[in-house]
DNA sequence: TTTATAGCGGACAAAAAAGTCCTAAATAGG
DNA sequence: CCTATTTAGGACTTTTTTGTCCGCTATAAA
């Protein structure tokens, strides 16, 4: 999603161009897009000169919504011990402690957004990949 | 830890008693005190009457010392996307944005202690395992 | 000294996650 | 209509993680 904040085309990408340049496997990245297209934060288009898109201004996305979209909302949501069914009324030793972690990490998730992230790219050079 | 810190005992616990307690598997947690005894957080002794025994009092404990001694010290030092070699030198896209969400996330394991978490236990007949 | 107890550590097994492959469906262009 | 392209989605494989088992060593008590 920052390959596609960074490098606005005027139609789709296809996924494959994404994954070479990010020198990533393409059915990996396939499946990766498939997610953020049913969480609505790309969309899609088959055939010829298909691809994938931002289906939102890069200032409108945040990084909790990528990771939500690709890990699910459990980061933000669930026990961090992963007791099931520890809440308010049935809490775990370390429940009001991780309940502010956790605040915390929405907060900064949330105010962290996809345009920041591009413009950082931009600005610094900054390697998407593994290597270079 | 925490059963330790609420249930003191003059010598040595076995695992086995705090497992059935905990209602959890007597190997699975015998694996997990050997990380704790070689990490320096719990002490052990063999033979009858052995068991282990926290090897400092609760509240020189914090939760980082628990969570790095089990899990590694990853979450607290390691690139969020998980980028080999991300730094300063060569940042990843979200590279500010997490060292700023990990130094948070580090002063507040560090902040929480096994005291508090026995505390909390004891005042509020707080459960420790998952059902129960 | 013998015996039962208890943690240690390596090997093994099971479960989950990560990643790949293949076929189908859509669609633009000739 | 036909073909090439490109995502969708399910099945499969590989890898990693998680959890179990078993023999070994230490040791307290009889």
């Amino acid at each position: 999603m920052v390959y596609l904040a960074v490098h606005p085309a005027p139609g789709y990408t296809p996924v494959r161009e994404i994954a070479q340049a990010l020198a990533i496997s393409g059915p990996f990245l396939s499946k990766v897009f498939q997610q953020l297209v049913q969480a609505g934060l790309v969309e899609s288009h088959r055939g010829p000169s298909g691809g994938v898109r931002l289906a939102h201004p890069p200032k409108a996305v945040t990084l909790k919504q990528i990771v939500v979209a690709i890990d699910g909302p459990e980061l933000f949501t669930e026990c961090v011990l992963g007791l099931p069914g520890c809440g308010h009324a049935r809490p775990c030793p370390v429940h009001e402690a991780w309940t502010v972690n956790r605040s915390e990490l929405n907060l900064m998730f949330e105010a962290s957004t996809l345009e920041a992230a591009a413009a950082s790219v931009r600005q610094k050079d900054r390697r998407l990949a593994g290597s270079g």
